[in-house]
DNA sequence: ACAGCATGTGAGATCGGTCTCCTAGTGGTT
DNA sequence: AACCACTAGGAGACCGATCTCACATGCTGT
């Protein structure tokens, strides 16, 4: 060991000089196309072997055209919902020798179209995005017009001609306000976020329609708006239950305003289900792991990021159809925060 | 809009044309080295921007020899620390305009290796990785002999000449177990992993420390095998609390499994802290959720990931000093989880 | 007027593979 | 003996960008 290697990786022009055959007849050998005679194989086999060869993806890429790489760009690789997807993406992927290269948007629109543009240059055999807003999105639009292999997760964005797997948010939380409306609930409170993101827009929707269904008033007062962390969620909690006139029932949208939720019942010294009872969209691990356990509207999570890649997949081979869009139905788990109420 | 668009991407050929220059003019231009005219700077800018040119980082890659990308390789990315970690990578990250591949192990020592083996080909600049075993690691051994950036996280491999970023996990153990004694405990149980984990062997470690060091003997009564999941977590509870001479205290190696010794506890009817005292190693999000909350160690995580980037950002800029190690304090956070016992 | 220098630009090599095209040898057929 | 089919392997183009080198200007100083 003298210490300082320069790294000189080994290349197939080492292995053919070593094999004693030209670069090409090394590659013939190596990648088993064309014709290569049995003793020039193992030659070149052996040599590879002996020198560590090992080929540069990068060279390959540029020859043709394009990396065995898919890239996901979630919202925030640190929330558990698209953790798992990822992790699921990475599943799927596996064997079919590509990597995955995940880049999180942090929820920014600008930060999301910087790391498309990025990743676009980087010849990717295509992208599966949960797309930070609902807004213009021109730089998606961009890439569809390109034909570039594009299926986006969890959050589809109107008019945008490309695959999409989301679930049906809109009729879960319906179904969800209506249960509570069941139970007797009028004052029905919700927490929500600014709904740049479709999948919160569509959530309030299925809020708004199950009210007026039910012939109940939709009251500003009791929609309060709250970044999705539990820190504005617990906040956005105490704003709600501070008002004169209290809701007896609250739906928040995803699974950190839950939390954000609970703990700000808590504090305010608030019990469910007897004081207020509660149901959140999206099921997460502790749901079960509170006293009562809270009763949730689950979505099918395992299923999104297999479909995503076949259908980006299928894509990549060519499969040229009209967008395809995938909607799974959600679920309602019906656990023990929400109680009856009187009606007067 | 013809339909299919065979998507050929702008090259600088196509930008050199359309300005009138040559290629080395253009690329002079547009990147602002060597001699270049006013006057061709602004027509070829002009031209790149009229016909959206955004050059092929694959191409610059293989000229360069290096892809400006660094590669994340943890246990498994759905486990919140790693998450953590990976977007702190991502946000120190940002702005050296390096993009970041995740690739999680999944805690399979092969996988690592194929992983490992096919993020090498990819000419990336560097790469962090948690290892999924403290065994052999012939494969960073090689990396490391070919002076391949490399930074450790979380997981120390011994004799591995590289950077690392980790926790006191041994001093974090026993400080949380010489807790435990100091409130009068002395059947102390523990729940780990079959330890292929260096963090666990750490941890376990600072649990017999502790025992030792107080005069009391170590127990392999004491001392269950469970997976790094809430599943298998519960089980492990049951069986060691269905012993005939019950533990008092119980102390678990990651958050995972404080979760599932909650669980498993609530099943058979204990309360904590009346009936059992817990402490866990790794905060975690819930453990202020429960009631009583649950008393840790926790661990800086916020700083592992920036630190690993600035370790491997030094030693990809040819920083060639002697392998350096950081450990990180853990620190005990008393919530409510442990109560005093009455010693005969 | 001409050397000497700074400046601007193009031709072509290069990175490491892949792939097309071509040549050469072998064996079989007529 | 002439021809063809087929196998084996080499030469060199090519992917897209970068960079060295050579060449062509125009300007200054003596």
């Amino acid at each position: 060991m003298t210490g300082k290697t320069p790294r000189r990786a080994v290349t197939i022009k080492d292995v053919a000089a070593a094999a004693n055959v030209s670069r090409a007849t090394a590659a013939r050998a190596l990648n088993g196309y064309g014709y290569a005679g049995e003793a020039v194989v193992k030659r070149v086999a052996a040599a590879a072997a002996q020198l560590g060869y090992r080929g540069n993806r990068v060279a390959q890429a540029l020859r043709q055209g394009q990396m065995p790489i898919i890239g996901f760009v979630p919202g925030d690789i640190q929330n558990p919902f698209f953790a798992r997807i990822a992790h699921d993406i990475d599943g799927q992927l596996r064997g079919s020798h590509h990597n995955l290269i995940i880049a999180s948007s942090e929820e920014s629109e600008t930060q999301e179209q910087e790391l498309l543009e990025s990743l676009r240059t980087l010849n990717l055999r295509g992208l599966i995005v949960a797309p930070a807003s609902s807004g213009e999105n021109a730089h998606l639009h961009r890439l569809v017009a390109e034909h570039y292999p594009l299926v986006l997760v969890d959050r589809v964005v109107p008019d945008l001609p490309c695959d999409t797997v989301s679930v049906d948010n809109a009729g879960g939380a319906q179904e969800a306000v209506t249960y509570l409306i069941r139970h007797g609930h009028r004052r029905i409170g919700v927490i929500h976020d600014e709904s740049r993101i479709v999948t919160a827009q569509e959530r309030l929707a299925g809020y708004r329609k199950a009210l007026v269904d039910a012939g109940l008033p939709v009251k500003p007062e009791l929609m309060v708006v709250s970044q999705s962390t539990v820190e504005h969620a617990i906040d956005a909690t105490i704003r709600l239950f501070n008002q004169r006139e209290r809701p007896t029932a609250l739906f928040t949208l995803d699974s950190l305003m839950t939390t954000g939720a609970l703990l700000g019942l808590r504090t305010m010294g608030l019990q469910v289900p007897q004081d207020v009872s509660l149901v959140g969209f999206d099921d997460f691990a502790f749901a079960t792991f509170t006293d009562p356990q809270i009763t949730v509207v689950s979505q099918p999570v395992g299923k999104i990021g297999a479909l995503a890649v076949r259908m980006l997949m299928d894509r990549i081979s060519g499969h040229d159809g009209p967008p395809r869009h995938t909607r799974f139905p959600t679920k309602l788990i019906v656990r023990g925060s929400v109680a009856h109420v009187a009606n007067p």
